[in-house]
DNA sequence: CCGGCCTATTTTGCATGCAAAATGCGTTTC
DNA sequence: GAAACGCATTTTGCATGCAAAATAGGCCGG
């Protein structure tokens, strides 16, 4: 099983995917910027063809919109995509820990631990790259306790469409810190298999955030320009 | 605004999609079939290049699965994706019920009742075809209401996955009339902008909608076959 | 000097062609 | 008689080519 998922990243349109998602998460492409096909696809060194196709795959997953023969470009949220967006992965992020609550065992709680540890040992040498890290794969880990491949999937196809937002949010000392304290409770409430309450903490964490990457949007710290043509 | 999304429909690929969604939906694709390129792309009349997008995007819908120089097959659900998939459904059914009770306003009520009223005529007349058009639209309604697009794209695309199955869902009557039955107190609870009861009501109604597929399921009315390789 | 129109270039969208992988089938071998 | 090997066919995946739409730029008229 494991190396039937191991030989699955063969395509090239798949693998051009990734590579462009990576891109648009990172700002490589940045919001707003239109994605234009001779040109990638000599960057990419691949043909059109399956440049295309894995433009449309992005399209489907939200992170680029398709103008009808006017290309694609990467979207640019704007404050009410951010809420909506959000909305929808409070509301996700929810049911994967009420879920993970329920379902989570020793083992994966061992392991949940070990990874808030490490977080904690990023935070204390303020290495913001390792806590973003080890956050990601906290909440990875949960994902995988919900034992929930649909959810799973949902959850990273929205998640990807903030994500190159978060990747640019200086976290401030206080902010950081309660994001560090709601970790432990998180920690706490799914050792205790109580679905209801992480539920809650992490619904009201995916509203912190929110707030984080409101603040910076409306502070005009993401987007240098007024937003182009939707 | 209204002429830009009318004629949003001109791309090919696209057009295509949608035509092999309805085919995946009503059945035409039965689960488990393969989808031939060179075969659908005569029947279609198109090139396989838009077919090829279009299966792309069906494939990041989860409509179909992709196999690795090995094409497209329709999914086939088995039991714990369907926990799976109403799981999440049911919980963005909540969340669209939830926030669509805070949003709703007077004129979005008064349709809602009147689409009800339509509903009851079918549920009268026994008009299963016509009870599902406006259960669906009823849905649709809840949706708009909530006023997320974010929501309304992610549940549509995750609810394709199980509406083939729906499809097929020959209410018994005592099921059919229960089901009226909670379209009522959705009213009833929209109207008294009642989040929480609307949640509740709605993550019920769909739970009782995956007892019924599943039903169906282990009794093998679905499938005639057993699931091929997967 | 500005605005509108017409043309040239670019860019997208689709069709076709070709190579590699997979599938089917007949034959051979144990 | 069954399994395995090898060849022919089919099918997928990618590259290229061509037509239509969009964009840019210059020209003309006001």
């Amino acid at each position: 099983m494991a190396d039937v998922i191991a030989i699955a990243r063969m395509t090239l349109h798949d693998q051009v995917s990734t590579r462009l998602r990576t891109m648009l998460i990172e700002g490589v492409l940045a919001p707003g910027a239109k994605l234009n096909e001779r040109e990638l696809s000599e960057q990419l060194q691949v043909s059109r063809t399956p440049l295309r196709e894995a433009i449309k795959l992005l399209a489907a997953e939200g992170m680029v919109d398709l103008l009808p023969n006017r290309g694609a470009v990467a979207v640019q949220l704007g404050e009410a995509d951010v809420m909506h967006t959000f909305e929808v992965l409070a509301s996700l992020e929810g049911l994967s820990g009420e879920l993970a609550a329920q379902r989570i065992d020793a083992v994966q709680l061992a392991e949940l631990r070990a990874l808030h540890y490490e977080m904690l040992a990023c935070f204390t040498r303020r290495d913001l790259s390792g806590y973003y890290r080890l956050n990601a794969q906290i909440h990875s880990a949960i994902n995988v306790a919900a034992a929930n491949p649909v959810l799973t999937r949902t959850y990273r196809a929205i998640n990807a469409r903030v994500q190159s937002l978060r990747f640019r949010t200086n976290q401030n000392e206080a902010k950081w810190k309660l994001a560090v304290k709601e970790h432990e409770r998180l920690v706490e409430t799914l050792t205790a298999h109580d679905g209801a309450a992480t539920r809650q903490l992490l619904v009201q964490h995916l509203q912190h955030k929110r707030d984080t990457v409101l603040e910076l949007l409306r502070a005009g710290e993401i987007y240098p320009l007024a937003k182009a043509a939707r």
